[in-house]
DNA sequence: GTCAGATCAAATCT
DNA sequence: CAGATTTGATCTGA
């Protein structure tokens, strides 16, 4: 072999001499003009067999290898029984920290965690919700804070602060072990707004770089591991077709993300090529621009592929890449990314890839902001149709009488700020971040209503907007009639009202006799909800505020006859909609509305769920489909 | 052990 | 508003 292969390769083989200049500096590689001497593009090759004779000899030489995976060929230790689920206590947040604790070392220790089973991925499944959930409350909090300092002041990435404050209290989920493969509790589909998040839940562990590995000098064989890519089409190179992904290596670029020197085979590019020569999958999560209340971007997992081919290419820059072609691993639920682009086509043009199944465009008859779709393509069943739409719940006129002797409201006319009389009945502050999410739960919100000066655009007025997100009734064998959203809904957001026929006590017992179907809101479990916004384990001493005692909620929504669209929503004793009280129309307790919000981040096409607070046997929702 | 440098960020500035 | 700048946190490798 000839000299000037050195820059392809990192410095520590043994073997090569580092004289870099000859490679980059070759005139046979021109910007304008792409010819390139046959031999580079082979050297790739070469040194890509240097490395696997040279590692066989270790392999052979040494034996501290411990297990081999037989499928694969894969040097990786098989964990069979992931460690028990132990939600981290407060003992690591009991003393009070004035200086930044020592980081918790990144784990060597490699691991594929194969099948924990339905009720282990349901347990797995709530550590990361419950993870996630502290996460994006903490941040929201954190821009409350920001915005608090004062308006000068608004510094701070409170992504970044939310996940490091995290990290300190070792909140961060899968730091002791590093999981090739798929993350327990992490499913295709989920979606993730910053790449902090991804660290949080250990599904990537670069905050910037696109490619996370295992670094070779703590790998147990000496070589580096790839475990997870991010395909954002940050580089000119990528070529993504779906199931099939054409991925660049990394490094090369100058500051401004342009393709300005060669990369070599090194760091993140050389542990690819060893995760391709021992079979080993790669997580693949994709990030692309979607505008939402949080952030521009979304992330959205899509499960497990694996690298089949490398070689060494010169980009369009005129730069030689490396290259990775990823295969999608069969068998996996249908890629998060695919979901999100159908559940965008049928925004705009439902029929294009749906031509049958669609009832109606809009079952609310323009009585909803934005149309809300009907779609069976199970049975004949049409039966959403025959009632009456209600986009607001409707309240006995006569029960209302406060509304004129006890109405009061604030004389904000730019709008409310802190010390205004409704943030006073809100307890002193209000409820929704300047994005309209909830920042945590309370007994009841007092929404800015007709009597306050404020203008429509007040922060104190969300769920009296209505419906914002394109939401879908269908029809599906295992729940009867469900609804998913056609938008991501963001952890917090509002979503819709729950609306019904108010009913009093005494009213609802005699319907009860005729055995209509009736909705108790007072029987909406709050078991999920009470977590949102509780952050005693990132602040050792914070305490959750009191709100001032609501009286019971005693009224039965009669669903029979007029409803909207959240009467189809199913019921879970998981459920990712959480119920939220809201009075914004009229001052009397007795009566707030039935808001629901999302309780995490719910990616399009994905069914709604709400605890209804009964046994799973039967629920409102049940009762009207059968 | 520490520290610089790299990194397909995110928010702000211009 | 896109591009540049600023701010920022983590990881790797020396």
């Amino acid at each position: 072999m000839t000299s000037h292969i050195p820059s392809l390769i990192p410095k520590r083989e043994p073997g090569t001499e580092s004289d870099s200049q000859a490679w980059v500096s070759s005139s046979s590689i021109n910007k304008s003009n792409v010819i390139v001497e046959p031999s580079l593009y082979t050297e790739f090759n070469n040194v890509a067999e240097t490395f696997r004779s040279a590692f066989a000899q270790r392999l052979n030489r040494h034996e501290d290898v411990t297990v081999l995976d037989s499928l694969t060929g894969a040097i990786v230790p098989v964990e069979e029984e992931p460690a028990p689920v132990t939600y981290p206590t407060s003992d690591a947040s009991q003393s009070v920290v004035t200086r930044r604790p020592k980081p918790q070392e990144r784990s060597s220790e490699l691991v594929r965690i194969t099948d924990v089973g339905p009720e282990g991925e349901r347990q797995f499944r709530e550590y990361v919700r419950k993870t996630r959930m502290i996460y994006d409350s903490l941040r929201i909090f954190l821009i409350m804070e920001n915005q608090r300092e004062g308006i000068g002041m608004r510094r701070g990435r409170p992504d970044s602060k939310a996940a490091s404050l995290m990290k300190d209290r070792l909140l961060w989920m899968n730091r002791d072990k590093r999981i090739v493969g798929s993350i327990p509790g992490v499913q295709v589909g989920d979606i993730f707004f910053f790449r902090l998040e991804l660290c949080v839940v250990g599904l990537h562990g670069q905050t910037q770089a696109g490619i996370d590995y295992l670094i070779g000098s703590r790998s147990s064989n000496g070589e580096p591991i790839a475990t997870s890519v991010i395909v954002s089409g940050g580089y000119e190179d990528d070529d993504d077709q779906g199931d099939v992904i054409m991925y660049t290596g990394h490094g090369g670029q100058d500051k401004l993300g342009r393709q300005a020197e060669h990369q070599k085979l090194e760091g993140g590019n050389l542990a690819m090529e060893r995760s391709m020569y021992y079979g080993i999958e790669v997580r693949v999560i994709r990030g692309f621009k979607y505008e939402n209340s949080v952030s521009s971007k979304v992330y959205v997992y899509d499960g497990l592929f694996r690298i089949v081919d490398s070689w060494f290419d010169v980009g369009k820059s005129g730069f030689g890449v490396f290259k990775f072609r990823l295969e999608r691993i069969e068998g996996q639920v249908e890629m998060g990314t695919s979901v999100m682009k159908l559940a965008k086509t049928l925004k705009t043009n439902p029929l294009s890839v749906r031509p049958t199944g669609y009832i109606s465009f809009d079952i609310s008859n323009k009585k909803e902001n934005v149309p809300v779709y009907l779609f069976n393509d199970i049975d004949n069943d049409q039966e959403p149709l025959y009632y009456e739409y209600l986009a607001k719940a409707s309240f006995p006129p006569g029960l209302l009488f406060q509304r004129s002797s006890n109405a009061s409201g604030c004389n904000c006319i730019s709008g409310c700020s802190g010390g205004c009389l409704c943030a006073t009945k809100n307890g002193g502050e209000f409820a929704y971040d300047y994005n309209g999410n909830l920042i945590r739960q309370r007994p009841l919100i007092h929404e800015c209503g007709p009597a306050c000066q404020c203008p429509p655009n007040c922060r104190n007025r969300v769920t009296q907007k209505g419906l914002r997100n394109r939401l879908e009734v269908f029809r599906s064998v295992e729940t009867g009639w469900g609804v998913r959203s056609l938008d991501i809904l963001h952890a917090g957001g509002f979503i819709c009202e729950y609306a019904g026929v108010a009913l009093t006590r005494e009213q609802a017992n005699i319907l009860t006799m005729n055995g209509d179907t009736l909705v108790y809101p007072a029987r909406f479990s709050s078991a999920r909800w009470e977590a949102w916004g509780d952050l005693s384990q990132v602040f050792p001493d914070y305490e959750r505020p009191s709100y001032p005692q609501i009286p019971p909620v005693d009224f039965a929504m009669d669903v029979s006859k007029m409803r909207n669209v959240a009467c189809y929503i199913s019921h879970s004793t998981d459920p990712n909609v959480i119920v939220q009280l809201v009075l914004h129309d009229h001052n009397n307790l007795m009566f707030p509305r039935v808001m629901l919000f999302a309780a995490e981040n719910i990616p399009p096409m994905t069914e709604l769920s709400l605890d209804y607070g009964i046994s799973s046997e039967w629920s409102p929702k049940l009762a009207i489909c059968n």
